[in-house]
DNA sequence: AGGCGTTTTT
DNA sequence: TCGCAC
């Protein structure tokens, strides 16, 4: 009986020790699922991801995979091939998918200089290969190194040939594509794909694109727009080439342009990240008739050129434009006198930001009176333009603009700022003055000032990359101000202390943000003028919580963020008062996390209204060990749904801890604490919890009462525990329970009887059960779903073996044949007919190339897989051949007989090259070590054998079994052997040791087979018991370098039959019979019905090992490691067969 | 030959 | 346990 696919495949693929993210492994779960029902994956080694979509990304695919023909192709009309390392591509690639209509080609082959490591990749495309797709609408060849444009369909719409190196476009490049409207050429020549010359696009070339609105022709060095482009196009990009001049004729006859990107042609290198071309003086030239043809223009980019000033008459004719945007150029005075916007009506977005004049903040700054004629202005960007004094003046134009919305003002210096201007707005929504230097609401009076005069050049860490507090967070725990009519963000400025008077005027403000100040006094009397505020964020601050009429000047408060304001909390000996938070009716959020909260503080916390409360990071086992001094610190908070006691330095959360805490809590957070035991009886105390996080606790086992049985519990997460022992039916009172987090502990199985009468894997019940450190999954085989696909055989399968790649699966049959599959739905199959009696084992060779059968006709014979023929026997056993296997590198292979003997082939010479002897009975299965340089042997004596195959020397010998030995295999590392016996066990065997490590006890029956998977992370088992399961090998050993390190193992050891050994027994497992379906049939004794069932056994088990293999490969594959693992092996193999 | 890598935009 | 209450 073999297992082939995944003892062979392990050599394979290169090693990894990631652990698996969960969504792939809730995939992996589902798909193992649809599989133990009998549903094979179509399109392997793709992801079916929707009716009409294959997903073939970042599979390392060489080729393009050809489907079968069962599969149903017709319906695919979306491919992603994206991140393979797919270079040449051939006229029948895709003329299997008749309904094609979208193809991803993109980081295929990329051109030398964005690839990583700069290596030299030319793709090939054969001239009929996208002609063949007829129905073809898109197509992405980004990122790939073509020089000359493919023949292409007349269908296509959407073609991207973006960082390539086609470097000429002229009339025949696209000639035919009627249909096309999108065409995206970005980045085939500049710094980072170089060409050393510019894109030639030749006059007219695109003019037969009569239906072409999109082109963008980015990052290509053109000094000049193109001649002659389609008169139709909508969208132009030209940003980031060399264009310093531009003209009418430039842009003349483009009277349907909606928008133009001429930005970053002539650049100001002071505010670069990149390399950077500085634009040359008297540069650019921009004639004032440039745009005066475009009178539909809606958006026009004219960032990062160099711009002193705006020529009114650029603007003149465009009364649609509604997006501009100037920033990065040099328009600092400008802007302050300007008239070029005078005509903008319909202009809803100007971005002015990075307009800083070299070295210089501005003490002033007086927006042009032109602004006040963008009536439809609703975002205005002045970030970075450097002005120190925000007054009345600054923005007076923009006072009346019925719906500005949005003034972005971050990163001004601005140290003086008058808020009460925004009470003019009418429409404003917010404002973000974050990252200034604001520090009250008067300061001395600003006046020139040179920020590094002469130094270098001014460079921001990163372009307004994401600012943290963007992070999203728990929408239960604090309210979100997008929704709120008006927001000032004030955080990261210089506020030390809050006077009433900086808030004048914004009565109106809903959300008011001042974190990471340096805020420390509220005591009432702050915030009165903020009769609207909703939202209160005075988070990363140095506040001290001691007055009790805090926050109450603020009749609108809902939520309060006084999170990270640990400074006075940990002063010694000082204490707090939180008895303000009684004093706000209308609070139903706050947040006291992250305080290191531990002594001196109000014995209890009063609310009426309070729904939410984050505790988290404080020091709730200090405040619980002063007797009953805090024991009803929650108990005041009447209507508390959340309540979040995460990293409080909890050992322990008692029954009276419970107790006290509000009836009405629904959420208890206690993520990150120290229980090493919960009473889950006492959550009778909290009868309307539905979410409980226990996550990151030191929990070992679900014991310790029972979950009260009319639980409203939703929601359970003890995932980060060490949870290895879970009691019988402990789930099964959580009748509602709906997500449950098992994963990261110290489990083995996910045991059915867990949940009662419940099934395992019911659909209703969303588990996880981790990074596959635990067991994945037992379950039971349905009588109904017993070959299912495997239809062809006239008699029972006795072996079953995938390809290396996947693509194909061989079996052996009682009726005398082999059979090759491709698997899918229906399920083609090839016969073999050359045995003369059962087929007992087959298996690939590591190429894919060559399969060997071994049969009871005492032969073993090779085929051919890719001409699907016999090759030659190999005929000299004398009884039947139970196992027959090919070495790593594919030259030798080895056979088992029940001629108690193992014979050694080389199948060039096709010659035996020697017969070991040593097995007092039948010989069931062997197998090479990962090195290729020894074997193992099983054998029905009850002993297991280690032979070098160089000097046929026996290394090692173990009879630990108490009955037969049915099969084998190694750890990838070589370090380690597992056995599969009648006596209803697996053994694990240290080589290196020369000893047994484990005994483990999970069959009910004779284990029948045993398989490593690909890694060695896991080995699946299947017995004569309908089981099959899945382990965790739990060896210490580094899973990325299993390839590295093989060695051979000791010679032979010197005893191995009476060292200690530790016992493994599944937990719950022998109590969880009544759970288990049994197979209505023939006794199990029945030769042919344990044939047939272990036959399914097999066969499901490979596909879960192929399953999981895909999803490994998909995260992370590190091919270097294959070629050193393939080059050790030549190097040992070229000693062996000098 | 093929490997590299989850690759924004600037 | 920090200008509260005489």
């Amino acid at each position: 009986m073999s297992l082939g696919s995944g003892s062979q495949r392990q050599f394979c693929g290169p090693c990894h020790g990631a652990p698996l993210p969960l969504s792939l492994l809730v995939q992996a779960q589902v798909l193992a699922l649809a599989l133990s029902q009998g549903a094979l994956p179509a399109f392997l080694p793709c992801e079916f991801q929707a009716p009409d979509y294959i997903n073939c990304e970042w599979l390392f695919l060489l080729s393009v995979p050809h489907f079968s023909a069962s599969s149903p192709r017709e319906n695919i009309t979306k491919l992603s091939l994206s991140c393979n390392r797919i270079r040449h591509l051939h006229n029948s690639d895709f003329a299997h998918l008749p309904g094609l209509r979208w193809l991803n080609l993109k980081w295929n082959c990329p051109p030398s200089s964005l690839s990583i490591m700069h290596w030299a990749c030319h793709m090939t495309i054969e001239p009929h290969t996208f002609l063949a797709v007829p129905t073809l609408e898109e197509l992405n060849l980004s990122y790939n190194n073509i020089t000359t444009v493919p023949a292409l369909p007349h269908s296509l719409r959407t073609l991207s040939l973006s960082r390539t190196n086609i470097l000429v476009i002229d009339a025949a490049s696209f000639r035919g594509l009627h249909a096309l409207t999108h065409l995206y050429m970005d980045g085939n020549c500049y710094y980072q794909n170089p060409c050393g010359r510019a894109v030639q696009v030749a006059p007219g070339a695109l003019l037969g694109l009569h239906n072409l609105t999109h082109l963008s022709l980015k990052y290509n060095n053109l000094t000049a727009v193109p001649r002659d482009l389609p008169p139709g196009l909508h969208n132009l990009l030209l940003s980031y080439n060399r264009i310093v001049s531009l003209g009418p004729a430039d842009l003349a006859n483009f009277t349907a342009l909606r928008v133009l990107d001429v930005g970053g042609n002539c650049r100001r290198c002071d505010h670069a990240r990149n390399p950077c071309v500085e634009c040359p003086p008297g540069f650019p030239q921009l004639h004032p008739d440039t745009f005066s043809s475009l009178s539909h223009l809606e958006g026009l980019v004219l960032k990062d050129s160099s711009l002193s000033s705006l020529d009114t008459r650029w603007f003149r004719g465009l009364g649609n434009l509604s997006v501009l945007d100037l920033s990065e150029n040099f328009l600092y005075d400008c802007i302050q006198n300007t008239t070029a916007f005078q005509g903008l009506r319909k202009l809803r977005k100007l971005y002015l930001s990075f307009n800083y004049h070299k070295g210089v903040s501005y003490a002033h700054m007086t927006l042009a009176p032109s602004f006040g004629r963008l009536r439809a202005l609703e975002v205005l960007d002045m970030t970075g333009i450097f002005f120190r004094e925000l007054s009345e003046s600054t923005l007076r134009p923009l006072a009346r603009l019925p719906v500005l919305q949005t003034l972005k003002l971050q990163m001004n210096f601005i140290n003086w700022a008058q808020l009460s201007v925004f009470q003019a707005y009418p429409s404003l929504r917010q404002v973000d003055l974050s990252n200034n230097r604001i520090s009250g609401p008067l300061g001395s009076n600003a006046s020139t000032w040179e920020v590094g005069a002469g130094g270098a050049n001014w460079r921001p860490a990163g372009h307004l990359a994401p600012d943290p507090r963007d992070a999203p967070s728990s929408e239960d725990f604090m309210l979100n101000c997008k929704n709120l009519s008006f927001t000032l963000d004030l955080s990261r400025n210089n506020l030390v202390t809050i006077e009433p008077e900086m808030f004048a005027g914004l009565s109106r403000l809903q959300c008011l943000r001042l974190s990471y100040n340096s805020i420390s006094q509220v005591n009432g009397s702050q915030f009165v003028l903020l009769t609207s505020l909703q939202v209160l964020d005075l988070s990363y601050n140095k506040l001290d919580l001691y007055h009790g009429r805090s926050f109450t000047e603020l009749p609108c408060l809902r939520a309060l963020d006084l999170s990270y304001n640990s400074q006075a909390f940990t002063m010694q000996g000082m204490g707090h008062n939180f008895s303000f938070v009684a004093q706000l009716p209308g609070l139903r959020y706050l947040s006291l996390a992250h305080n290191a909260i531990h002594s001196r503080v109000s014995p209890e916390l009063r609310s009426a209204s309070l729904r939410a409360l984050d505790f988290s990071g404080n020091a709730l086992n200090r405040m619980w060990n002063e007797g009953d001094l805090y024991l009803r610190f929650f108990q005041g908070l009447s209507q508390l749904v959340s309540l979040d006691l995460s990293r409080n330095h909890l050992h322990a959360v008692l029954p009276h801890n419970l107790g006290h805490l509000p009836r009405s809590l629904q959420r208890l957070r206690l993520q990150d604490n120290y229980l090493a035991f919960f009473n889950w009886s006492s959550l009778t105390l909290l009868p309307r919890l539905e979410s409980l996080d226990l996550a990151g606790n030191q929990l070992k086992a679900l014991t310790n009462g029972s979950l009260p049985a009319d639980s409203r519990l939703r929601r359970l997460d003890v995932s980060r525990n060490r949870i290895n022992f879970v009691a019988l039916g402990f789930f099964a009172p959580a009748t509602q329970l709906q997500e449950l987090n098992l994963s990261r502990n110290a489990l083995r199985t996910l045991d059915p009887s867990w949940f009662g009468a419940r099934v395992a894997l019911n659909k209703a019940l969303k588990l996880a059960s981790g990074s596959m450190d635990s067991c994945l999954m037992v379950w039971h085989m349905k009588p109904q779903s017993r070959a299912y696909r495997f239809t062809g055989h006239k008699d029972a399968v006795t072996s079953v073996n995938f390809s290396p790649s996947g693509h194909l699966l061989a079996s052996g049959s009682r009726d005398k044949t082999v059979r090759l599959w491709v698997p899918n739905v229906k399920g083609e199959s090839t016969v073999f007919r050359a045995h003369t009696a059962t087929v007992r084992s087959v298996h690939f060779c590591s190429d894919g190339q060559s399969l060997v059968t071994a049969s009871d006709d005492k032969t073993v014979k090779v085929w051919s897989t890719h001409r699907q023929k016999f090759l030659f026997s190999l005929s000299q056993h004398i009884n039947w051949v139970r196992c027959a296997k090919f070495s790593p590198d594919g030259r030798l292979i080895v056979s088992a007989s029940d001629d108690k003997t193992v014979k050694l082939w080389d199948k060039t010479s096709r010659e035996c090259v020697h017969s070991y002897c040593e097995h007092g009975g039948f010989v069931t299965y062997v197998d090479f070590h990962p090195s290729g340089t020894c074997i193992a042997a099983a054998g029905m004596d009850n002993t297991v054998k280690l032979w070098d195959v160089r000097t046929h020397r026996l290394l090692q010998h173990y009879q630990l079994h108490s009955a037969a030995v049915n099969a084998l295999s190694f750890h990838p590392s070589g370090n380690y052997l597992i056995t599969a016996s009648s006596d209803s066990t697996l053994k694990i065997l240290d080589l290196m040791e020369g000893r047994l490590l484990y005994t483990l006890h999970g069959h009910q029956g004779p284990a029948t087979t045993v398989a490593f998977s690909r890694t060695g992370e896991y080995f699946a088992s299947g017995g004569s018991d309908e089981q099959v399961m899945v382990w965790k090998s739990n060896f210490d050993v580094d899973y990325g370098d299993v390839t590295k390190g093989q060695r051979l193992p000791a010679a032979l050891a010197s005893s191995s039959r009476n060292l200690p050994e530790v016992d493994f027994h599944i937990p719950g497992r022998a109590r969880s019979q009544e759970s288990v379906q049994s197979v209505p049939r023939e006794p199990a004794s029945t030769p042919q019905a344990l044939t047939s069932t272990l036959e399914h056994i097999v066969g499901q088990l490979d596909v879960l090992t192929q399953t999981v293999c895909i999803l490994e490969q998909r995260l992370t594959l590190t091919e270097d490691k294959l070629k050193q693992c393939l080059e050790n092996q030549q190097l040992i193999m070229q000693r062996v067969t000098p």
